[in-house]
DNA sequence: GTTGCGATGTATCGCACCGATACATCGTTC
DNA sequence: GAACGATGTATCGGTGCGATACATCGCAAC
Protein backbone atom coordinates (compact mmCIF):
# COMPACT_ATOMS: atom_id res chain seq x y z
CA UNK A 1 0.00 0.00 0.00
CA UNK A 2 2.99 2.30 1.13
CA UNK A 3 4.70 2.06 -2.84
CA UNK A 4 1.47 3.19 -4.40
CA UNK A 5 1.92 6.28 -2.07
CA UNK A 6 5.12 6.61 -2.80
CA UNK A 7 5.47 6.04 -6.44
CA UNK A 8 2.40 8.44 -6.58
CA UNK A 9 4.65 11.02 -5.07
CA UNK A 10 7.72 10.49 -6.67
CA UNK A 11 5.73 10.62 -10.14
CA UNK A 12 5.01 14.16 -8.88
CA UNK A 13 8.80 15.45 -8.31
CA UNK A 14 11.69 13.56 -6.99
CA UNK A 15 12.73 13.66 -3.64
CA UNK A 16 14.73 11.99 -0.73
CA UNK A 17 13.42 10.30 2.09
CA UNK A 18 12.76 13.10 5.09
CA UNK A 19 11.01 15.01 1.97
CA UNK A 20 9.02 12.07 1.22
CA UNK A 21 7.57 11.56 5.13
CA UNK A 22 6.30 14.93 5.43
CA UNK A 23 4.72 14.95 1.84
CA UNK A 24 3.30 11.89 2.85
CA UNK A 25 2.01 12.78 6.12
CA UNK A 26 0.41 16.01 4.55
CA UNK A 27 -1.35 13.96 1.99
CA UNK A 28 -2.29 11.03 3.42
CA UNK A 29 -2.94 13.14 6.92
CA UNK A 30 -6.24 12.68 6.77
CA UNK A 31 -6.26 8.39 7.33
CA UNK A 32 -2.91 8.20 9.12
CA UNK A 33 -1.01 9.67 11.49
CA UNK A 34 3.12 9.40 10.18
CA UNK A 35 4.59 7.22 7.96
CA UNK A 36 7.14 5.40 10.11
CA UNK A 37 10.52 5.39 8.76
CA UNK A 38 10.45 1.65 10.14
CA UNK A 39 7.96 1.54 7.06
CA UNK A 40 9.29 4.13 4.53
CA UNK A 41 13.00 3.24 4.37
CA UNK A 42 12.54 -0.77 4.24
CA UNK A 43 9.77 0.20 1.17
CA UNK A 44 12.31 2.36 -1.06
CA UNK A 45 14.37 -0.32 -0.33
CA UNK A 46 11.87 -2.90 -2.00
CA UNK A 47 10.96 -0.41 -4.45
CA UNK A 48 14.77 0.27 -5.49
CA UNK A 49 15.04 -3.81 -5.72
CA UNK A 50 12.46 -4.02 -8.03
CA UNK A 51 13.79 -1.34 -10.38
CA UNK A 52 10.77 1.28 -9.67
CA UNK A 53 12.72 3.92 -8.53
CA UNK A 54 16.37 4.89 -8.36
CA UNK A 55 18.57 7.13 -6.73
CA UNK A 56 19.89 10.29 -7.97
CA UNK A 57 23.65 12.08 -7.31
CA UNK A 58 23.08 14.19 -4.26
CA UNK A 59 23.16 18.11 -4.97
CA UNK A 60 27.17 17.82 -3.82
CA UNK A 61 27.66 16.37 -6.78
CA UNK A 62 30.87 14.01 -5.90
CA UNK A 63 31.28 14.92 -2.64
CA UNK A 64 29.32 12.15 -1.53
CA UNK A 65 31.77 8.90 -3.07
CA UNK A 66 34.94 11.53 -2.25
CA UNK A 67 34.70 11.04 2.09
CA UNK A 68 33.57 7.52 2.78
CA UNK A 69 36.66 6.82 4.85
CA UNK A 70 36.17 8.99 7.82
CA UNK A 71 32.73 9.14 9.21
CA UNK A 72 31.45 8.00 6.26
CA UNK A 73 29.62 10.73 5.41
CA UNK A 74 26.46 10.21 5.17
CA UNK A 75 24.41 12.55 2.21
CA UNK A 76 20.85 12.95 1.35
CA UNK A 77 19.85 10.00 -1.31
CA UNK A 78 17.24 11.50 -3.53
CA UNK A 79 15.01 9.34 -5.04
CA UNK A 80 13.42 8.98 -8.39
CA UNK A 81 11.03 7.25 -10.71
CA UNK A 82 12.04 5.18 -13.16
CA UNK A 83 9.78 4.24 -16.50
CA UNK A 84 9.11 1.31 -15.10
CA UNK A 85 8.20 2.61 -12.01
CA UNK A 86 5.41 4.93 -13.43
CA UNK A 87 4.39 1.67 -15.29
CA UNK A 88 3.52 0.03 -11.90
CA UNK A 89 1.58 2.55 -10.44
CA UNK A 90 -0.53 3.02 -12.99
CA UNK A 91 -0.59 -1.39 -12.61
CA UNK A 92 -1.21 -0.31 -8.64
CA UNK A 93 -3.72 2.52 -9.09
CA UNK A 94 -6.27 0.61 -11.35
CA UNK A 95 -5.94 -2.65 -9.02
CA UNK A 96 -9.07 -2.97 -6.92
CA UNK A 97 -9.23 -5.95 -4.79
CA UNK A 98 -10.60 -6.37 -1.40
CA UNK A 99 -8.12 -4.18 0.50
CA UNK A 100 -9.02 -0.88 -2.28
CA UNK A 101 -12.37 -1.05 0.14
CA UNK A 102 -10.24 -1.11 3.87
CA UNK A 103 -8.30 1.37 5.77
CA UNK A 104 -5.89 2.16 4.84
CA UNK A 105 -5.76 0.87 1.51
CA UNK A 106 -9.21 2.88 0.32
CA UNK A 107 -7.59 6.08 1.65
CA UNK A 108 -4.56 5.82 -0.51
CA UNK A 109 -6.43 4.89 -3.29
CA UNK A 110 -8.89 7.82 -3.03
CA UNK A 111 -6.25 10.45 -2.43
CA UNK A 112 -4.36 9.86 -5.64
CA UNK A 113 -8.14 9.62 -7.91
CA UNK A 114 -7.15 12.54 -9.50
CA UNK A 115 -4.57 9.91 -12.15
CA UNK A 116 -6.93 7.42 -11.32
CA UNK A 117 -9.51 6.72 -14.60
CA UNK A 118 -13.11 7.23 -13.76
CA UNK A 119 -14.96 3.49 -14.10
CA UNK A 120 -11.71 2.51 -11.54
CA UNK A 121 -13.11 5.35 -9.61
CA UNK A 122 -16.89 4.47 -9.50
CA UNK A 123 -15.66 1.06 -8.60
CA UNK A 124 -13.48 1.68 -5.70
CA UNK A 125 -15.94 3.79 -4.56
CA UNK A 126 -19.03 1.26 -4.95
CA UNK A 127 -16.69 -1.33 -3.45
CA UNK A 128 -16.12 0.69 -0.48
CA UNK A 129 -19.76 1.75 0.20
CA UNK A 130 -20.42 -1.92 0.16
CA UNK A 131 -18.09 -2.73 2.89
CA UNK A 132 -19.18 0.30 4.98
CA UNK A 133 -22.90 -0.73 4.83
CA UNK A 134 -21.64 -4.41 6.00
CA UNK A 135 -20.14 -2.72 8.88
CA UNK A 136 -22.69 -0.91 9.33
CA UNK A 137 -25.41 -3.64 9.45
CA UNK A 138 -23.14 -5.43 11.76
CA UNK A 139 -23.07 -2.61 14.09
CA UNK A 140 -26.80 -2.64 13.89
CA UNK A 141 -27.60 -5.96 14.63
CA UNK A 142 -25.52 -5.78 17.61
CA UNK A 143 -27.19 -3.01 19.09
CA UNK A 144 -30.77 -4.27 18.27
CA UNK A 145 -30.11 -7.23 20.08
CA UNK A 146 -28.09 -5.36 22.46
CA UNK A 147 -29.35 -8.43 24.80
CA UNK A 148 -25.69 -9.45 23.93
CA UNK A 149 -25.72 -8.03 27.37
CA UNK A 150 -22.94 -5.37 26.73
CA UNK A 151 -22.12 -2.57 29.37
CA UNK A 152 -23.10 0.50 28.94
CA UNK A 153 -19.56 2.11 27.43
CA UNK A 154 -19.18 -0.98 24.91
CA UNK A 155 -22.67 -0.08 23.52
CA UNK A 156 -22.01 3.57 23.31
CA UNK A 157 -18.93 3.22 21.35
CA UNK A 158 -21.03 0.91 19.31
CA UNK A 159 -23.24 3.66 18.73
CA UNK A 160 -20.31 6.29 17.75
CA UNK A 161 -18.95 3.72 14.95
CA UNK A 162 -22.67 3.55 13.50
CA UNK A 163 -22.85 7.40 13.56
CA UNK A 164 -19.53 6.71 11.69
CA UNK A 165 -20.37 4.37 9.36
CA UNK A 166 -23.67 6.20 8.39
CA UNK A 167 -21.92 9.46 7.56
CA UNK A 168 -18.98 7.73 5.61
CA UNK A 169 -22.16 5.57 3.66
CA UNK A 170 -23.56 9.27 2.53
CA UNK A 171 -20.65 10.89 2.20
CA UNK A 172 -19.85 8.02 -0.67
CA UNK A 173 -23.19 8.47 -2.13
CA UNK A 174 -22.65 11.90 -2.88
CA UNK A 175 -19.15 11.16 -4.39
CA UNK A 176 -20.54 8.68 -6.45
CA UNK A 177 -23.95 10.40 -7.44
CA UNK A 178 -20.99 13.31 -8.56
CA UNK A 179 -18.89 10.56 -10.45
CA UNK A 180 -21.98 9.31 -12.39
CA UNK A 181 -23.17 12.91 -13.11
CA UNK A 182 -19.70 13.17 -15.23
CA UNK A 183 -18.93 16.15 -12.57
CA UNK A 184 -15.70 14.81 -10.39
CA UNK A 185 -14.29 17.42 -8.61
CA UNK A 186 -11.42 16.81 -10.46
CA UNK A 187 -9.74 20.41 -10.90
CA UNK A 188 -11.16 22.69 -9.57
CA UNK A 189 -9.17 25.92 -9.22
CA UNK A 190 -5.87 26.15 -10.95
CA UNK A 191 -3.79 22.70 -10.58
CA UNK A 192 -2.79 21.01 -13.45
CA UNK A 193 -2.34 17.85 -11.42
CA UNK A 194 0.32 15.37 -12.40
CA UNK A 195 2.59 16.19 -14.98
CA UNK A 196 4.23 19.33 -15.01
CA UNK A 197 4.86 19.32 -18.27
CA UNK A 198 6.13 23.25 -18.73
CA UNK A 199 9.32 24.60 -17.54
CA UNK A 200 12.58 22.55 -16.41
CA UNK A 201 12.12 18.80 -17.26
CA UNK A 202 15.48 17.96 -15.40
CA UNK A 203 14.83 18.47 -11.75
CA UNK A 204 17.13 21.74 -10.88
CA UNK A 205 19.85 20.75 -8.14
CA UNK A 206 18.88 23.59 -4.81
CA UNK B 1 -3.13 -4.58 22.65
CA UNK B 2 -4.73 -7.42 21.78
CA UNK B 3 -3.46 -9.03 25.19
CA UNK B 4 -5.50 -6.67 26.75
CA UNK B 5 -9.14 -7.60 25.19
CA UNK B 6 -7.92 -11.31 25.50
CA UNK B 7 -7.57 -10.85 29.04
CA UNK B 8 -10.85 -8.68 29.27
CA UNK B 9 -12.98 -11.25 27.87
CA UNK B 10 -11.29 -14.34 29.49
CA UNK B 11 -11.63 -12.62 32.70
CA UNK B 12 -16.14 -12.68 32.14
CA UNK B 13 -15.45 -16.16 30.82
CA UNK B 14 -12.97 -19.12 29.77
CA UNK B 15 -13.27 -19.55 25.97
CA UNK B 16 -11.88 -21.74 23.44
CA UNK B 17 -9.88 -19.69 20.10
CA UNK B 18 -13.09 -19.59 17.95
CA UNK B 19 -15.40 -18.90 20.51
CA UNK B 20 -12.70 -15.76 21.44
CA UNK B 21 -12.39 -14.56 17.96
CA UNK B 22 -16.29 -13.92 18.17
CA UNK B 23 -16.70 -12.55 20.84
CA UNK B 24 -13.63 -9.68 20.14
CA UNK B 25 -15.56 -8.95 16.51
CA UNK B 26 -18.59 -8.32 18.51
CA UNK B 27 -17.17 -6.75 21.40
CA UNK B 28 -14.53 -4.43 19.08
CA UNK B 29 -16.98 -4.29 15.80
CA UNK B 30 -16.69 -0.31 16.06
CA UNK B 31 -12.89 -0.31 15.92
CA UNK B 32 -11.63 -2.96 13.60
CA UNK B 33 -13.31 -5.38 11.57
CA UNK B 34 -11.98 -8.83 12.81
CA UNK B 35 -9.08 -9.89 14.60
CA UNK B 36 -7.04 -12.61 12.93
CA UNK B 37 -5.99 -15.85 13.92
CA UNK B 38 -2.58 -15.16 12.76
CA UNK B 39 -2.97 -12.23 15.98
CA UNK B 40 -4.54 -14.66 18.26
CA UNK B 41 -3.16 -17.62 18.30
CA UNK B 42 0.00 -16.10 18.93
CA UNK B 43 -0.85 -13.98 21.33
CA UNK B 44 -2.64 -16.56 23.14
CA UNK B 45 0.51 -18.13 22.79
CA UNK B 46 2.34 -15.21 24.53
CA UNK B 47 -0.34 -15.32 26.91
CA UNK B 48 0.27 -18.71 28.14
CA UNK B 49 4.41 -18.43 28.53
CA UNK B 50 3.54 -15.53 30.83
CA UNK B 51 1.35 -17.20 32.55
CA UNK B 52 -1.58 -15.11 32.54
CA UNK B 53 -4.06 -17.48 31.03
CA UNK B 54 -3.27 -21.73 31.03
CA UNK B 55 -5.64 -24.20 29.04
CA UNK B 56 -8.45 -26.17 30.61
CA UNK B 57 -9.29 -29.81 30.07
CA UNK B 58 -11.73 -30.48 26.86
CA UNK B 59 -15.48 -31.26 27.30
CA UNK B 60 -14.71 -34.44 26.27
CA UNK B 61 -12.38 -35.05 29.03
CA UNK B 62 -9.14 -37.57 28.74
CA UNK B 63 -10.45 -38.33 25.18
CA UNK B 64 -7.89 -35.74 24.22
CA UNK B 65 -4.87 -37.62 25.93
CA UNK B 66 -5.96 -41.28 24.54
CA UNK B 67 -6.15 -40.94 20.82
CA UNK B 68 -3.26 -38.94 19.37
CA UNK B 69 -1.47 -41.68 17.38
CA UNK B 70 -3.45 -41.47 14.17
CA UNK B 71 -5.17 -38.26 13.32
CA UNK B 72 -3.83 -36.87 16.18
CA UNK B 73 -7.36 -35.67 17.03
CA UNK B 74 -7.17 -32.11 17.86
CA UNK B 75 -10.11 -31.03 20.28
CA UNK B 76 -11.26 -27.51 20.75
CA UNK B 77 -8.48 -25.95 23.76
CA UNK B 78 -10.48 -23.83 26.29
CA UNK B 79 -8.61 -20.58 28.08
CA UNK B 80 -8.75 -19.67 31.37
CA UNK B 81 -7.72 -16.33 32.95
CA UNK B 82 -5.02 -17.12 35.86
CA UNK B 83 -4.68 -14.72 39.16
CA UNK B 84 -1.54 -13.64 37.70
CA UNK B 85 -3.51 -12.54 34.09
CA UNK B 86 -6.27 -10.74 36.30
CA UNK B 87 -3.49 -8.65 38.25
CA UNK B 88 -2.25 -8.41 34.44
CA UNK B 89 -5.33 -7.13 33.16
CA UNK B 90 -5.89 -4.86 35.99
CA UNK B 91 -2.53 -3.47 35.41
CA UNK B 92 -2.63 -2.55 31.78
CA UNK B 93 -6.33 -1.33 32.21
CA UNK B 94 -4.80 1.13 34.39
CA UNK B 95 -1.90 2.05 32.03
CA UNK B 96 -2.27 5.09 30.19
CA UNK B 97 0.27 5.86 27.55
CA UNK B 98 0.15 7.57 23.95
CA UNK B 99 -1.16 4.63 22.67
CA UNK B 100 -4.23 4.31 24.59
CA UNK B 101 -5.37 7.66 22.57
CA UNK B 102 -4.57 6.19 19.38
CA UNK B 103 -6.61 3.38 17.65
CA UNK B 104 -6.55 1.16 18.32
CA UNK B 105 -5.56 1.18 21.81
CA UNK B 106 -7.99 4.00 22.46
CA UNK B 107 -11.24 1.82 21.66
CA UNK B 108 -9.93 -1.28 23.37
CA UNK B 109 -9.49 0.63 26.55
CA UNK B 110 -13.00 2.31 25.93
CA UNK B 111 -14.37 -1.20 25.53
CA UNK B 112 -13.38 -1.97 28.99
CA UNK B 113 -14.24 0.90 30.73
CA UNK B 114 -16.36 -0.64 32.45
CA UNK B 115 -14.19 -2.01 34.45
CA UNK B 116 -11.68 0.97 34.49
CA UNK B 117 -11.52 3.51 37.42
CA UNK B 118 -12.97 6.91 37.05
CA UNK B 119 -9.88 8.61 37.64
CA UNK B 120 -8.23 6.70 34.27
CA UNK B 121 -11.07 6.80 32.55
CA UNK B 122 -11.01 10.53 32.69
CA UNK B 123 -7.24 10.43 31.93
CA UNK B 124 -7.79 8.62 28.56
CA UNK B 125 -10.95 10.31 27.19
CA UNK B 126 -8.93 13.45 27.68
CA UNK B 127 -5.60 12.26 26.51
CA UNK B 128 -7.55 11.03 23.15
CA UNK B 129 -9.36 14.51 22.93
CA UNK B 130 -6.24 16.34 22.95
CA UNK B 131 -4.50 13.88 19.97
CA UNK B 132 -7.81 14.18 17.94
CA UNK B 133 -7.70 18.03 18.57
CA UNK B 134 -4.12 18.23 17.20
CA UNK B 135 -4.65 16.00 14.23
CA UNK B 136 -7.95 18.45 13.68
CA UNK B 137 -5.82 21.18 13.80
CA UNK B 138 -3.34 19.89 11.06
CA UNK B 139 -6.01 18.85 9.19
CA UNK B 140 -7.53 22.72 9.06
CA UNK B 141 -3.64 24.08 8.71
CA UNK B 142 -3.34 21.89 5.57
CA UNK B 143 -7.30 22.55 4.12
CA UNK B 144 -6.54 26.23 5.12
CA UNK B 145 -3.54 27.04 3.12
CA UNK B 146 -4.47 24.72 0.49
CA UNK B 147 -2.04 26.18 -1.92
CA UNK B 148 -0.39 23.05 -1.03
CA UNK B 149 -1.75 22.62 -4.08
CA UNK B 150 -2.86 19.33 -3.48
CA UNK B 151 -6.41 18.24 -6.21
CA UNK B 152 -9.55 18.21 -5.41
CA UNK B 153 -10.13 14.47 -4.33
CA UNK B 154 -7.02 15.03 -1.99
CA UNK B 155 -8.56 18.13 -0.10
CA UNK B 156 -12.24 15.97 -0.07
CA UNK B 157 -10.62 13.32 1.94
CA UNK B 158 -8.65 16.10 4.20
CA UNK B 159 -12.31 17.66 4.34
CA UNK B 160 -14.27 14.19 5.32
CA UNK B 161 -11.34 13.25 8.17
CA UNK B 162 -11.88 16.95 9.35
CA UNK B 163 -15.10 16.22 9.71
CA UNK B 164 -14.65 13.42 11.81
CA UNK B 165 -12.15 14.73 13.96
CA UNK B 166 -14.60 17.74 14.88
CA UNK B 167 -17.44 15.24 15.29
CA UNK B 168 -15.48 12.55 17.73
CA UNK B 169 -13.69 15.72 19.86
CA UNK B 170 -17.60 16.74 20.54
CA UNK B 171 -18.35 13.09 21.27
CA UNK B 172 -15.46 12.97 23.28
CA UNK B 173 -16.23 16.26 25.25
CA UNK B 174 -20.02 14.55 26.20
CA UNK B 175 -18.46 11.52 27.61
CA UNK B 176 -16.01 13.61 29.68
CA UNK B 177 -18.79 16.16 30.88
CA UNK B 178 -20.75 12.86 31.89
CA UNK B 179 -17.63 11.43 33.56
CA UNK B 180 -17.03 14.59 35.70
CA UNK B 181 -20.61 15.21 36.36
CA UNK B 182 -20.38 11.74 38.18
CA UNK B 183 -22.93 10.37 36.46
CA UNK B 184 -21.27 7.93 33.96
CA UNK B 185 -23.66 5.25 31.66
CA UNK B 186 -22.10 2.60 33.60
CA UNK B 187 -24.79 0.19 34.20
CA UNK B 188 -28.33 1.44 32.56
CA UNK B 189 -30.38 -1.92 33.01
CA UNK B 190 -29.83 -4.78 34.48
CA UNK B 191 -26.06 -5.75 33.87
CA UNK B 192 -23.86 -7.10 36.67
CA UNK B 193 -20.48 -5.96 34.81
CA UNK B 194 -17.36 -8.14 35.55
CA UNK B 195 -17.10 -10.46 38.70
CA UNK B 196 -20.54 -12.61 38.42
CA UNK B 197 -20.18 -12.93 42.14
CA UNK B 198 -23.20 -14.79 42.76
CA UNK B 199 -24.48 -18.33 41.49
CA UNK B 200 -21.53 -20.75 40.12
CA UNK B 201 -17.52 -20.25 41.04
CA UNK B 202 -15.96 -22.40 38.83
CA UNK B 203 -17.56 -22.59 35.02
CA UNK B 204 -19.81 -25.69 34.41
CA UNK B 205 -18.25 -27.62 31.50
CA UNK B 206 -21.06 -27.65 29.04
C1' DG C 1 32.33 31.42 22.51
C1' DT C 2 30.49 27.36 23.59
C1' DT C 3 26.91 24.84 24.58
C1' DG C 4 22.94 22.90 23.93
C1' DC C 5 18.67 22.26 21.39
C1' DG C 6 15.51 21.48 17.59
C1' DA C 7 15.18 20.63 12.73
C1' DT C 8 16.99 17.94 9.03
C1' DG C 9 18.53 13.55 7.48
C1' DT C 10 19.47 8.20 6.95
C1' DA C 11 18.94 3.82 8.77
C1' DT C 12 17.99 -0.68 11.58
C1' DC C 13 15.74 -3.87 14.95
C1' DG C 14 12.18 -6.33 17.19
C1' DC C 15 7.46 -6.85 17.47
C1' DA C 16 2.37 -6.79 16.57
C1' DC C 17 -0.86 -7.79 13.50
C1' DC C 18 -2.92 -9.31 9.06
C1' DG C 19 -4.25 -12.29 5.01
C1' DA C 20 -3.77 -16.58 3.03
C1' DT C 21 -3.60 -21.11 3.68
C1' DA C 22 -3.90 -25.83 5.52
C1' DC C 23 -6.15 -29.25 7.87
C1' DA C 24 -9.87 -31.62 10.55
C1' DT C 25 -14.73 -32.45 12.36
C1' DC C 26 -19.70 -32.11 12.33
C1' DG C 27 -24.50 -31.49 10.87
C1' DT C 28 -27.63 -30.49 7.16
C1' DT C 29 -29.11 -30.45 2.63
C1' DC C 30 -29.67 -32.43 -2.01
C1' DG D 1 -23.06 -40.30 -0.24
C1' DA D 2 -21.34 -36.19 -1.25
C1' DA D 3 -21.16 -31.52 -1.09
C1' DC D 4 -21.31 -27.50 1.72
C1' DG D 5 -21.00 -24.30 5.48
C1' DA D 6 -20.10 -23.75 10.29
C1' DT D 7 -16.93 -24.90 13.86
C1' DG D 8 -12.27 -25.41 15.27
C1' DT D 9 -6.79 -25.10 15.63
C1' DA D 10 -2.71 -23.57 13.71
C1' DT D 11 1.37 -21.60 10.79
C1' DC D 12 3.80 -18.59 7.37
C1' DG D 13 5.31 -14.58 4.96
C1' DG D 14 4.92 -9.96 4.77
C1' DT D 15 3.70 -5.11 6.10
C1' DG D 16 4.02 -1.52 9.00
C1' DC D 17 5.17 0.68 13.65
C1' DG D 18 7.79 2.49 17.70
C1' DA D 19 12.11 2.92 19.64
C1' DT D 20 16.54 3.80 18.88
C1' DA D 21 21.03 5.22 16.95
C1' DC D 22 23.78 8.30 14.67
C1' DA D 23 25.20 12.58 12.11
C1' DT D 24 24.87 17.54 10.50
C1' DC D 25 23.40 22.31 10.72
C1' DG D 26 21.80 26.77 12.38
C1' DC D 27 20.51 29.56 16.06
C1' DA D 28 19.49 31.12 20.54
C1' DA D 29 20.77 31.34 25.40
C1' DC D 30 24.18 31.73 28.77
Amino acid sequence: MLELAILGLLHEASMHGYELRKQLTTKLGAIRAAISYGSLYPTLRRLQAGGWITEEATPQGAARAEIPPLTSRRGRVVYKITAEGKERFQELLAQTGPESYEEPGFGIHFAFFARTDAATRLRILEGRRRRVEERREGLRDVLSRAAERLDAYTLELQRHGLDACEREVRWLEELIANERSGRPPQIDQANPPPGRSSQTETEEPR
